[in-house]
DNA sequence: ATGCACCCTGTAGCAACTACAGGGTCAAGA
DNA sequence: TCTTGACCCTGTAGTTGCTACAGGGTGCAT
């Protein structure tokens, strides 16, 4: 298939594949005789495996180990496994100060009694650390 | 005080503070006959303000919005809290979107029995979005 | 006078794309 | 046959919010 069809099958933008090409996550497919791409159906399962992944929150370099160990089977799962355990650990704790500024945003943004700017709590808050209840 | 020291005021990084007045985040301050920057009170309160917007995950033109209206005190303050309701949904959004995120993470690393990476269930479900629960 | 901490400018790098500019290819319709 | 339009190509530059140099100047203490 043609990089339009890749895309619309993985719902990849073509700027993107042709750049996971460029960095090397994606094999070069071959070239039709007019030098268009030419992929096949493991060039659609990785891409999908590579977007996935993305979706997941993992990153390049990441994905890259990810798809060496499936590159080769003999290799230990144990790998993957750490990686995706210290990826799960990190979306932990990104959700715990996500959490935390949430927190802060909402008291912040529940002191705004409208008025003008000089006299906004909003702003004043966001002025002074000292109002805030947790470290951030 | 020179950007040394307005660095350790603000816990602000020496080539960040430089940043923002190339922005122009922050106004140029005067020099020394030396040519080094010289910072007064008012600025090291508008880089408090800069930085605890930062960590607080408002945007740089999130934050110029926010200072130009802190700038005009007759000002209405209701933009102010349009500002920041709307980071604040941003930021639940994102929450509900790890969380969503974790969940599928989690199923994913549980799976892990060891093995090789041909029978790899991380793997295998990295490849495959059917396994998943929920959109992502 | 010499070492050292500090300051300056300007540019390039990071992640992970995205958006052109400027061109080539191909099939369908007038 | 010509032309229109959808598609493809390469290469480069932009995005966000910094961070990291390189290569130089300044100021104070020993």
């Amino acid at each position: 298939m043609k990089i339009g069809e890749l895309s619309r099958a993985t719902g990849t933008n073509i700027e993107t594949i042709r750049y996971y090409e460029r960095i090397g996550l994606l094999p070069a497919p071959h070239r039709t005789a007019a030098n268009y791409r030419s992929y096949g159906d493991p060039h659609r399962a990785r891409l999908t495996f590579v977007r996935h992944s993305r979706d997941l929150g993992f990153t390049i370099e990441e994905i890259r180990s990810l798809l060496d160990l499936s590159d080769d089977p003999a290799r230990d799962c144990s790998e993957a496994d750490r990686i995706a355990s210290r990826h799960l650990a990190q979306v932990e704790e990104k959700i715990a100060q996500l959490t935390l500024l949430r927190d802060e945003l909402a008291r912040i943004v529940g002191r705004c009694r409208g008025g003008v700017a000089a006299d906004c709590r909003v702003i004043e808050a966001l002025g002074d650390h000292g109002h805030c209840e947790s470290a951030h």
